[in-house]
RNA sequence: GUGGGUGUAGUUCAGCGGUUAGAGCGUCAGAUUGUGGCUCUGAAUGUCGUGGGUUCGAUUCCCACCAUCCACCCCA
């Protein structure tokens, strides 16, 4: 037995938890003052509605999915991201029979991608996520950009930049698509085999391709901003104003163009520049198609996801990651063997005082517990012993200023919160 | 899926074709038996990633596999 984690997870170690309820509690906090509320789907799904929700073209569902089948044979896959499973929650449950717009968000959502791992890369990731459903408004769209960033922007980090596009509705797009064929159709020898197996099937994601033969060749291409209809147009330069007026700063790029098959109208990325180059922390858009091509009603939607480990890895590389707290406010060190019950006795009246306390189990001689609880960053120390037990009273000692305080023990645990919490 | 780098103690890493494989940090213990941070002393922990091959002899050289990291691809 290999005692190791699959390829591409990660352990979250008791050191490294704090960050992650520091990044949770900020997510939180976006949301409530929004608007949304928490749901949480299951880890998996039924394989079609990937299918149908990601779109069967997209890579992700191509070639990325943990697929299976189950004991009853049925198709199972652990979800490849967000959106799908809120949607079909949504639908399932009929949540659009009340008022609208429904606003959700998920927290330290498991995502699963079979793909070889790299930093920022992991085959089981988290997402937090955004989905609001029932109005079309760009407003809202904009809504959820600014959310984005001032979390992040809360969270301490910079060299992020947000860019916007749209990629119209199915009404435009063809009419595009057909443009952009025409342009690519003489250069198709010049480009890299990927993008030449994707002239046909999703030409648009050319225009993402990485390969700087194929940028080459996309001077000059067509852009879907020259394509849009009116009302895709309208809509954009609405979201344009929307987030002018809300100070968020954004770009216009129409090279984004989304590795999901749902998206129309608004998509977005926020990047964030790292010294090895720029990782993008949140993505997503508008989905007005999604939720009936799951076979619920005509209902617009809006969403996106961001990656936890990226936003952590982001605020690791810039040094904004929260300060390490104190382990316990208190510490009783245990001076002899017969004290051993009663030292367990005062530590958890501290606890019930609503300190954070705690004790010697491991039966160390004094000077070492006072190392220990010094490692712990422990505010106060308490010497209990058959001294003190005899005497009926105890010194807390203050770590930082050495000074001790007499108390009677059987009065210690309230006497000493008060302590604790003038000292705050 | 393609390409490259790396696998030695809990961790970061030295090291060498030849006896019992090392260091810093960490852990544990002690520095006259009831008081921490600094300092000093000591201790424990290794199938040298796994399996083959070359060799009198491999942790060291070669091959394969596995893991890990990085880039491409893709994306959060």
């Amino acid at each position: 037995m290999q005692m190791q984690a699959p390829k591409g997870t990660l352990d979250i170690l008791p050191a490294l938890s704090p960050r992650w309820q520091y990044l949770e509690e900020h997510m939180r906090a976006a949301c409530a003052c929004c608007g949304y509320r928490e749901v949480r789907t299951p880890v998996f799904e039924h394989t079609e509605l990937f299918l149908r929700g990601v779109g069967d073209t997209t890579d992700v569902v191509q070639k990325e999915m943990y697929t299976f089948n189950d004991k009853g044979n049925r198709s199972i896959t652990l979800k490849p991201e967000g959106t799908a499973g809120v949607v079909r929650m949504l639908l399932e449950h009929s949540l659009y029979a009340e008022p609208m717009p429904i606003k959700a968000y998920y927290l330290n959502n498991p995502c699963f991608r079979y793909e070889k791992p790299q930093s920022g890369r992991m085959r089981e990731f988290h997402q937090f996520g955004l989905e609001a459903f029932g109005a079309a408004n760009a407003t809202l769209d904009a809504e959820q950009i600014a959310l984005a960033w001032e979390l992040l922007t809360k969270l301490g980090l910079s060299d992020l930049r947000v860019h916007i596009n749209s990629i119209g509705c199915p009404g435009c797009r063809p009419a595009f698509h057909a443009k952009l064929k025409d342009f690519l159709s003489q250069r198709l020898g010049n480009l890299c085999a990927t993008c030449n197996e994707r002239f046909e099937r999703n030409p648009m994601r050319i225009l993402d391709c990485k390969s700087p033969v194929c940028q080459e060749q996309l001077h000059g291409a067509p852009s879907i901003l020259d394509c849009l209809c009116d009302e895709c147009n309208t809509h954009f330069l609405d979201l344009q104003e929307a987030l002018g007026a809300l100070d968020v700063p954004f770009t216009i790029d129409d090279g984004i163009v989304r590795g999901l098959d749902y998206y129309t109208k608004t998509v977005f990325e926020i990047i964030y520049d790292a010294p090895t180059g720029p990782l993008t922390l949140t993505g997503g858009g508008r989905y007005d198609g999604l939720v009936e091509m799951l076979g619920g009603p005509a209902l617009a939607g809006v969403g996106f996801g961001m990656g936890m480990e990226r936003v952590l890895a982001a605020m690791e590389a810039q040094g904004v990651l929260p300060p390490v707290e104190p382990l316990v406010d208190v510490f009783v060190c245990v001076q002899g063997t017969p004290v051993r019950v009663p030292a367990l006795v005062l530590t958890t009246g501290l606890r019930r005082a609503g300190l954070r306390a705690d004790t010697d189990y491991v039966g160390r001689s004094l000077k070492a517990q006072f190392k220990y609880a010094d490692k712990c960053a422990a505010r106060y120390v308490v010497v209990l012993g058959e001294q003190e037990l005899e005497s009926g009273n105890i010194k807390l000692r203050n770590m930082a200023t050495r000074e001790e305080h007499e108390l009677p023990l059987a009065d210690a645990p309230r006497r000493i919160a008060d302590i604790v919490q003038a000292d705050k």
